[in-house]
DNA sequence: CAAAAACATCCC
DNA sequence: GGATGTTTTTGA
């Protein structure tokens, strides 16, 4: 009896669901595998009614009551998280206040992505030739006669005949099934496949990314060059010194910028295709590549924010490519922001991590002016292409007629790359035709009926649509407010509207609209860049999926409609991210060949960045941004946290907005600023209210914010309460 | 008065 | 996050 308590095994296990504490459970003595039950290992364990995938964690046993504990159902002994990934689990839920089942949930998946493929159903020659022998059936033996095996449908292809042809066949007993193992995911990178020659400037870097390598651990590096500086050739040197090491590597992007070009240049420099993960791939696709990714047979991975939750058997490098890029941040369920965390999974397992941008984030360009990072940087443009011509058009001289929304200097340099054969891009960050409705009549504005938002219209669908949360209806014939009948008048442009324009103006001319709503998928994107790319249109007119890394050869004219929208917002970030996304797009003129030229459309020409932009001066926006910055004490020189308090009903989250503030520990070293209404008071039908958390700089505002909030009561009723530490957006 | 909806509470 | 038991709402 004795014995048998002491050999009974009790063991901590982390559940995917949303609790913080890990459980435990019984072992059985048979189920131990031979080399002993680990932590990291997978196991499927009970839990309430249902059985779900944990995994074995290094936490002690807090559960007491043995009476109560049920068996581990199963062991997957040959799937085991490292260690490393274990630590990177806790680091996370603890810095951004999630329980650390919702941040394992980001890191598992189902059972069956535990499962190998199966094999592939094929057909090959087992018997003699029929006695009969019509004409299908000698076209499908002279296929077959070799005796290799291959898929029905390649043989139906192959010898024109239909699948009764081969089913008669197989009745005859001359084909027979027969399975082949399935075919791979991706092939191996080879480190030497294709070595590029660099520039003097490419290969300096690339040095010191090598010396990172030899020194071993973690090092931060900011490889930061302007776009055509072939950023991408030096860290793929990086790539290459990580596979030489026998270990995997991650490219993070940002989702819409995995393009094929990249992926052929990929393909180019190390002899096969790298493994993809983005949202457009099947759960089919996904569990392949989670499973390959943890069996460390899938080297190289680019994909998205969330691959940097795969599983990675030996990780060796991360690649933050774009790294001020705002789709690295998780906005829901698990905050988070991709780039830190990369970071952090480097420093946890010791390899190096590359941020790599043309117009870094005013965090990273700050670690790397402190040292904290290697700051590489890219000095001139690959092959000696010139950057583009930047200058302003002021709107208050040079202004268009009314209705119309491009100014006579930017038709102008419309009308000298058209006769020129080159392509123009004209930049909107606005989606849909125009961002407010009214009613000429009674002054009546269409809103969203359960966000504090102006619909949107979208003439191409005939929709009123809200971008924030998705509601839409159709354009109505008459006011609902008044009833007066077609008085409905569109306020300001959208890329439909500046579209509209463009088609009036040049309407023999091939154009090109991309924007988010009128593109699906992935797929899609990638076929619209390319034909761009080829030169099948001849102005493209495009919202910020257009400001992202791609080459477009022969354009040579980039006009921003609004420079200045984004920086009215009193958002912190407003001067930072119109920099970036200005930056970015105007980087798309004149890439392969000759000087291109930016027009910027503003009415703030004096503003400090519209400034910096014009000049070129990228130097100059660091120095004023962190100047502001520090002056503030706002990051990188101070910490922030967000809360944001929502619910249907406004005055409960009021009121536990102003209950959290009361509970805020006395004498504490940070600032608590609100409740106020948040930028979007009213979001999916529910009133939100803000609390902005300030700190100084070395302030541990994760445990602080776990201790303040541990003593406040949890939101009753419809209230939720959201933990954003390091917010991004303040929308 | 009962069905439906909203709410709260566990999950080893 | 999801299943379950509990309370509140609602409507003929």
């Amino acid at each position: 009896m004795q014995d048998l308590l002491l050999s009974e095994q009790i063991v901590a296990v982390l559940v995917p669901v949303y609790v913080d504490q890990s459980y435990s459970y019984r072992v059985p003595e048979h189920m131990v595998p031979s080399g002993g039950l680990r932590p990291g290992m997978l196991v499927r364990v009970p839990l309430g009614p249902r059985s779900v995938l944990g995994v074995v964690w290094d936490d002690d046993a807090q559960f007491k009551d043995a009476s109560r504990l049920k068996d581990i159902e199963a062991i997957f002994d040959d799937f085991c998280l490292s260690d490393d990934l274990r630590k990177f689990v806790d680091w996370i839920a603890s810095y951004t206040l999630a329980q650390r089942g919702m941040v394992l949930r980001m890191i598992l998946r189902g059972e069956e992505a535990l499962q190998p493929d199966k094999p592939v159903k094929a057909i090959r020659l087992v018997g003699d030739v029929p006695n009969r022998l019509t004409k299908a059936r000698s076209q499908i033996l002279s296929v077959m006669e070799n005796g290799l095996a291959r898929s029905k449908k390649e043989v139906m292809e192959e010898a024109g005949v239909s699948s009764a042809a081969i089913d008669g066949l197989i009745k005859a007993g001359t084909l027979g099934y027969c399975e082949l193992p399935p075919p791979a995911l991706f092939e191996e990178p080879i480190a030497d496949f294709a070595p590029p020659t660099l520039s003097d400037s490419q290969q300096e870097a690339a040095n010191e990314i090598n010396a990172c390598f030899e020194a071993g651990g973690f090092q931060g590096m900011l490889l930061d060059g302007v776009t055509g500086s072939g950023k991408t050739e030096v860290y793929f040197e990086a790539l290459a010194r990580c596979l030489e090491k026998g270990q995997q590597a991650l490219i993070l992007v940002p989702e819409i910028a995995l393009t094929n070009a990249f992926l052929d240049r990929f393909t180019v420099r190390f002899g096969a295709r790298p493994a993809e993960w983005h949202s457009d791939l099947s759960q089919k696709q996904k569990n392949r590549v989670w499973r390959e990714v943890a069996k460390g047979k899938a080297r190289v991975v680019v994909g998205a924010r969330s691959a940097l939750m795969l599983p990675f058997r030996d990780l060796g490098l991360i690649v933050v490519d774009e790294e001020h890029d705002g789709a690295f941040k998780q906005e829901d369920r698990v905050i988070y922001n991709a780039r830190d965390m990369a970071v952090v999974r480097g420093h946890l397992s010791g390899f190096p991590v590359i941020l790599a941008s043309a117009t870094p984030s005013v965090e990273t360009r700050n670690n790397a002016n402190t040292g904290r990072y290697k700051h590489i940087k890219l000095t001139s443009r690959y092959g000696g292409f010139a950057m583009p011509d930047i200058r302003l058009v002021d709107m208050r001289s040079d202004s268009p007629e009314k209705g119309r929304w491009l100014a006579p200097s930017l038709v102008n340099a419309v009308n000298e790359t058209l006769e020129a054969g080159e392509q123009s891009l004209l930049f909107l960050n606005r989606r849909g035709y125009a961002p407010l409705t009214l009613c000429r009549s009674c002054g009546h504005r269409f809103q969203c009926p359960s966000c504090s938002t102006w619909l949107v219209e979208h003439r191409f669908r005939k929709l009123l649509m809200c971008h924030h949360c998705g509601h839409s209806e159709p354009v109505p014939p008459s006011c609902p407010s008044c009833g007066a009948e077609d008085n409905l008048v569109a306020c300001g442009p959208g890329v439909e509207r500046v579209a509209e324009e463009v088609a009036e103006r040049w309407p023999d001319r091939r154009v090109v609209i991309l924007s988010s709503d009128l593109i699906h998928g992935v797929a899609q994107l990638r076929a619209e860049l390319e034909a761009i790319a080829k030169g099948e249109a001849d102005i493209v007119i495009g919202t910020q999926l257009v400001a992202k890394g791609h080459n477009f050869p022969a354009m040579t004219l980039v006009g921003v409609i609004d420079a200045d929208l984004g920086l009215a917002h009193g958002d912190l970030r407003a001067g930072e991210k119109v920099f970036q996304m200005l930056a970015q797009v105007t980087g798309r003129a004149g890439r392969m060949g000759g000087k291109g030229r930016g027009l910027l459309q503003t009415h703030a020409s004096d503003h400090p960045v519209i400034q910096c932009l014009s000049k070129g001066d990228w130097e100059g926006f660091y120095t004023y941004e962190l100047e502001q910055r520090q002056r503030a004490q706002m990051p990188p020189f101070g910490r922030l946290a967000a809360l944001i308090i929502s619910g249907e009903d406004r005055e409960a989250a009021l009121m536990y907005g102003r209950e959290l503030v009361r509970h805020v520990p006395q004498g504490s070293a940070v600032r608590v600023l609100g409740p106020a209404e948040a930028p979007l008071a009213v979001l999916r039908g529910r009133y939100r209210f803000r609390l902005l958390v300030w700190a100084e700089r070395s302030f541990g505002i994760s445990s602080f914010l776990r201790h303040w909030l541990g003593q406040c009561p949890t939101p009753r009723g419809s209230v939720r309460l959201q933990v954003d530490v390091d917010p991004v957006s303040f929308v």
